[in-house]
RNA sequence: GCUCCCUUCGUCUAGUGGCCCAGGACAUCGCCCUCUCACGGCGAGUACACGAGUUCGAAUCUCGUAGGGAGCGCCA
C-alpha cells in the first residue's frame, strides 16, 4: 500500500507555525515512505476564504521547501461530487433533510444548556417524511443512536467515543453548499489517503467522520492526531505572540531548515540529537513517536538552531539569502565573493541573516561618528599615534589578506611592548565606528585596502581634535 | 455544563517497573579561551502536578483529585 498523507489548510488567513508543522509531519511521512503528498484547500466556508490567503500558504509552504504531489485541489470546485454523495446518502437513508429553522435550534441550544445539558440536535426530523412548504431544508448525516466508535490513534492510541453523544451533523447547508467534516470524508475517501495527520483539535471530529465513512462502505484511514503547538507563555497562540505568518520567519532572517528543525522536535525527539539536517528528518521520522502533549513555541531555542544550520552550510547557501537582507535595509551588495568572506567572519556572530545583515552595514557604508564612550577608553595620545604609525605601515603592505595583516599588527603591537588589544580596538573603531566586529585582521582584509586606509585616515583626522 | 485529550527542570525533551536521590538541549549564572563581540570548552542551579493503590521495587501500571487544552455552529 502507497502511502498517502494530506495537508488541508482552509484559506482563512496565512499560514501560521502550527499549520506547517502539520504539513511538515505530513511531508516527512510521505517522503519517509515514498508515498505522495496531496495539498487540498478547504475553502468551502465562502464568506470567510480569500485568494490572498490561498496564495500566502503556497507562498510559505513553497518557501519551507515542502512540495506536494498532487493538488492542489478546490473543496469549491467538487461540489458536484459532494452533491451526488449527499443524494446517495439520502437515498439508502444515511441523511435526511431537517426543515429545522435556526431560531428553532438556537431556541433548542438555549433550553439544553439551560439544563446544563449538551447542546445538540435532537432527532426531531430523523424520521419525518413530510416537508414544510416554503422552507430550504438542511440535510443531516444519521448518525448512529448507540453503540461506540473506536478512533485508533498513531499517537494517542485507543480512543472511544459513545454515538449517544453525538447528534447528526449538518452536512449540507439550505443553500445545498456541503459543510466541512462532511467534505473531508468525500475527499479523503476519494483521494485515497491514507493517513490522516492533523492537529489534535480535530480528534473530536474524527468518530463522526469515521460513522459517515462507514456510512459510505469505506475502510478508514489510519488517524494521527498531532498535539498542539502553545505560545511562549504556555497558552494558545495568538496574534500577540506566535501566530504569524511563517514568511515573517524569513523577513527575521531564519533558514527554512532551521525552523524546520525547530519544528520536527516539536513533540518528537530521536535521543540526545538537536540538530537535524532535512535528510536526517526524512530518514529518521516516525509519527509513531509523536508526544501526546501540546508544547510551548521558544524563539530562542529556534534561533540557537538557525545558528547552528548558519554555521554547518555552505557559506554558498547563505550569500543570496545575506544579499536579500541586505537589500533590504537598503545596501546594495556587489561581489558574491566578498559577501562569502562576510558570511564566513559573522555567521558565529549573528543568530539570524537578518542580525548579519545589520551587523555588516558598517562593510559597505563608512561610519559617520565614533561611538564616544570606546573612544575615550581606547583612544590614549600614545594609542593614537600608534594607529597613524600602523596606517603607515599598512599602507606599505603588498600582500593585503588577513594572515598578513595579522602579522603586521601583532608584530607592531609586540615591538611596542603592547597586547594587540590595545591598538586592535582603536583600529576597529576607526573601520567601524563601533567596538563589535569580526577579527580586526578579517575586517581589514574585506574591506579592501583603500577603503581601510581610507577610513584610518578620517578616522586618525576626527580624533586629534 | 457535557464529551474527549493532555500533565518530567523556565522551555523543548530522554525515560516504557530496578541502569534514575532522573540524562541531553535552549535559556540563566560562573569560570576558561580571547584583539571586541561571538563561537567553543568546563561547571552550577532548577523537574517526575497532587493523593491513594499494585509491587520486594514506580517518573514508568491502576484509580481519584487538581490544573491546562479541544470539541459541542447552516466555521473550518
Amino acid at each position: 500500500m502507497t502511502v498517502r498523507t494530506r495537508f488541508a489548510p482552509s484559506p482563512t488567513g496565512f499560514l501560521h507555525i502550527g499549520g506547517l508543522r502539520t504539513a511538515l509531519f505530513c511531508w516527512l511521512y510521505a517522503r519517509r515512505h515514498a508515498g505522495h503528498m496531496v495539498l487540498r484547500i478547504e475553502d468551502t466556508d465562502l464568506e470567510r476564504s480569500t485568494p490572498e490567503a490561498i496564495q500566502q500558504i503556497l507562498d510559505g509552504l513553497e518557501w519551507a521547501g515542502l512540495d506536494h504531489d498532487e493538488g492542489p485541489f478546490f473543496q469549491t470546485k467538487r461540489f458536484d461530487r459532494y452533491r451526488d454523495v449527499i443524494a446517495e446518502l439520502i437515498e439508502t437513508g444515511h441523511a435526511y433533510r431537517c426543515y429545522c429553522s435556526k431560531e428553532e435550534l438556537e431556541q433548542l441550544r438555549a433550553q439544553q444548556t439551560a439544563r446544563g445539558e449538551k447542546p445538540r440536535y435532537d432527532g426531531r426530523w430523523r424520521e419525518r417524511t413530510d416537508s414544510l412548504p416554503g422552507v430550504a431544508p438542511v440535510v443531516r448525516f444519521k448518525n448512529p443512536l448507540s453503540g461506540e466508535v473506536v478512533v485508533d490513534d498513531v499517537v494517542h492510541g485507543r480512543v472511544v467515543f459513545q454515538n449517544s453523544e453525538l447528534d447528526d451533523l449538518i452536512i449540507a447547508r439550505s443553500d445545498g453548499t456541503p459543510t466541512y467534516n462532511f467534505c473531508v470524508v468525500v475527499d479523503d475517501m476519494d483521494m485515497e489517503i491514507t493517513h490522516v495527520i492533523r492537529g489534535d483539535d480535530h480528534l473530536n471530529n474524527t468518530p463522526r467522520q469515521l460513522n459517515m465513512l462507514l456510512a459510505l462502505g469505506k475502510k478508514p484511514p489510519v488517524y494521527a492526531h498531532l498535539p498542539m503547538i502553545l505560545g511562549p507563555d504556555g497558552a494558545k497562540l495568538s496574534k500577540r505572540h506566535g501566530a504569524v505568518s511563517v514568511l515573517q520567519y524569513r523577513d527575521e532572517g531564519f533558514l527554512p531548515e532551521a525552523v524546520l528543525n525547530y519544528l520536527v522536535r516539536l513533540g518528537w525527539s530521536h535521543g540526545d540529537q538537536e540538530y537535524f539536517s532535512i535528510e536526517e528528518m526524512v530518514r529518521l521520522f516516525d509519527i509513531a513517536d509523536v508526544n501526546k502533549s501540546a508544547s510551548a513555541f521558544d524563539v530562542g531555542k529556534l534561533a540557537w538552531l538557525n545558528q547552528q544550520h548558519m554555521m554547518r552550510a555552505p557559506a554558498s547557501r547563505l550569500v543570496p539569502v545575506l544579499r536579500w537582507h541586505l537589500e533590504h535595509e537598503g545596501i546594495q551588495a556587489t561581489s558574491d565573493d566578498q559577501l562569502e568572506q562576510i558570511v564566513v567572519s559573522q555567521r558565529e556572530r549573528a543568530k539570524t541573516l537578518l542580525e548579519m545583515a545589520v551587523n555588516s552595514r558598517f562593510f559597505f557604508i563608512a561610519p559617520t561618528s565614533y561611538d564616544e564612550k570606546a573612544v575615550r577608553k581606547h583612544v590614549t595620545a600614545d594609542v593614537w599615534a600608534w594607529v597613524g604609525e600602523v596606517s603607515k605601515e599598512l599602507s606599505q603592505l603588498a600582500d593585503w589578506s588577513a594572515p598578513a595583516i595579522h602579522a603586521l599588527i601583532s608584530g607592531f603591537a609586540a615591538a611596542k611592548g603592547a597586547s594587540l588589544g590595545k591598538l586592535a580596538q582603536p583600529i576597529r573603531l576607526a573601520v567601524c565606528g563601533g567596538t563589535v566586529s569580526p577579527p580586526i585582521d578579517a575586517t581589514l582584509a574585506i574591506l579592501g585596502k583603500d577603503e581601510a586606509l581610507a577610513r584610518l585616515a578620517k578616522a586618525l583626522a576626527a580624533w586629534s581634535a
